[in-house]
RNA sequence: GCGAGCGUAGCCAAGGGGUUAAGGCAGUGGAUUGUGGUUCCACCAUUCGCGGGUUCGAUUCCCGCCGUUCGCCCCA
């Protein structure tokens, strides 16, 4: 068949799914308000060296699954595979560090060239926020505060906060010579990816899943080990602070991302509800990277929440309601349904929710999509009501029924709204 | 990028080398041309993801492609 389909790895949100989003943008909106976030869009495509420099050439991330086209004046652009890149671009390129500590926010689509399963796409959602300007172990706890919040709020329980440092870079040079060494002596018993990895990421083989490659790291050194004092005060300080709101988490020394930038705190939360991509939300401390962009030496922190995920989860937890009208106009007959229009819109100037029937079919017809509709009430103009300018308003659920003219309707809005809450609730 | 499973209507599906491709839900029309939720009737896939091959004949068997699901990898 010649119809167009959607490019793998997107999909189309239905109304029905949209429900979800919406809530999830609400809730997240509230959180970070009342955490004084505000909201900044950078564009969806960069300058390709942007992703390189920042996230790290040698990342899967950048080595093989970015959107990287060239455009028609001959330059490399990427669209971004994560937005942290961006933000701190713009802090940067509008000198925003003058500003003092700032705590940012942004939404929007994300692209990576993967293999498409269930929690992975190649067009994803993200949610972020990005706190730049402050070293403070409490600018760690804050973050990881609002996420918790915003997981809470929806209504997710049973998520897992790991939480791990990954050091500073020297630490983490001493620390990568150490586990090869350790590891060296077993090459020959690790699985075949982690042999790749031994030297090109030796970090990487703790999170293995191969029996016997997991056998082998039991042993292994940490890096936790190998942190300096600094950042080790700087972890437990966190851990600490966590502790004090309450916030459970487990320390996973196996913990690694995927992006070069992170500097000591690193956490995921993951769920067990998602199979294979667990994570729902991911971040750390990232000190290095506004210098690494050019700007001034400025420490941060954030995280991303994958949209895409947190539904798929909330989507178990509760049923999208169909929304339903307060009124359905039915009307019949070509001046009936020129009033049966004007009075649709008037009312909905008056905040009423109304769905006006269009297809101009029988009356039996268009009551019984306005059952299926979930209508409180029916307004009914034929050509009776067309000719005095009138309208029969028709409770569903008791049946009752009178003629008011419309004008009278119009103006009694206020006890028509108390009535319908009295019957439904507010919506 | 690798491995495995799956692909019949908007959704859930039965079927199986030979022409009528079950059934249910949803939808549309009617019984009921001014009044809903029940009921009854009718309609709703010239076609079984796409392309090629085997065959007198394929939706059914084979190959390729595409999509999807699960896992690896990676990550949100």
């Amino acid at each position: 068949m010649g119809a167009i389909q959607l490019i793998r790895g997107t999909r189309d949100i239905l109304p029905e799914e949209a429900y979800y989003w919406q809530q999830v943008e609400a809730v997240a909106r509230q959180i970070l308000n009342r955490a004084v976030y505000q909201e900044i869009r950078p564009p969806i495509f960069e300058q390709t060296a942007l992703f390189e420099r920042g996230i790290g050439e040698a990342t899967d991330v950048v080595s093989k699954e970015m959107y990287t086209f060239r455009d028609l004046g001959d330059r490399s652009i990427t669209l971004r595979p994560e937005g942290t890149a961006g933000v701190v671009r713009a802090f940067i390129e509008h000198n925003l560090h003058t500003q003092g500590v700032k705590r940012l926010w942004y939404g929007g689509s994300m692209f990576r060239y993967e293999r498409p399963q269930a929690g992975r796409q190649r067009q994803f959602h993200q949610i972020g926020v990005e706190l730049i300007g402050s070293a403070d172990p409490r600018a760690d706890v804050e973050v990881i505060a609002i996420a918790t919040d915003i997981l809470q709020t929806l209504g997710l329980k049973s998520l897992r906060l790991d939480l791990n440092s990954v050091g500073n870079p020297e630490e983490r040079q001493r620390y990568r010579e150490a586990l090869v060494s350790y590891l060296t002596p077993y090459a020959q018993e690790l699985d075949q990816d982690s042999q790749e990895r031994l030297h090109r990421n030796p970090i990487r083989i703790l999170d293995s899943k191969d029996k016997r490659t997991q056998e082998i790291t039991q042993n292994a050194p940490t890096i936790l080990d190998h942190l300096g004092s600094e950042s080790q005060a700087h972890f437990e300080k966190v851990q600490q602070r966590l502790t004090d709101l309450g916030i459970d988490y487990q320390i996973n020394p196996y913990l690694v991302r995927g992006l070069d930038y992170y500097t000591h705190t690193a956490f995921e939360i993951q769920s067990d509800d998602l199979g294979a991509q667990a994570t729902v939300c991911g971040g750390g401390r990232y000190d290095g990277l506004v210098a690494q962009l050019g700007g001034p030496d400025t420490p941060a922190v954030g995280w991303a929440i994958g949209m895409e995920r947190l539904i798929l989860l909330l989507q178990k937890l509760q049923a999208a309601p169909t929304p339903s009208p307060d009124f359905y106009v039915v009307s019949r007959g070509d001046r009936a349904e020129a009033q049966a229009l004007l009075l649709a819109q008037k009312l909905r100037q008056s905040e009423m929710k109304v769905e006006l029937d269009l297809s101009g079919s029988a009356f039996t017809k268009q009551f019984k999509r306005a059952d299926r509709s979930g209508a409180v009430a029916c307004l009914v103009l034929g050509d009776a009501e067309a000719e005095n300018h009138t309208v029969q308003l028709k409770w569903m659920a008791s049946q009752q029924q009178r003629t008011i003219p419309q004008a009278e309707l119009l103006s009694m809005t206020e006890e028509l709204r108390d009535q319908i809450d009295l019957l439904v609730g507010p919506s």
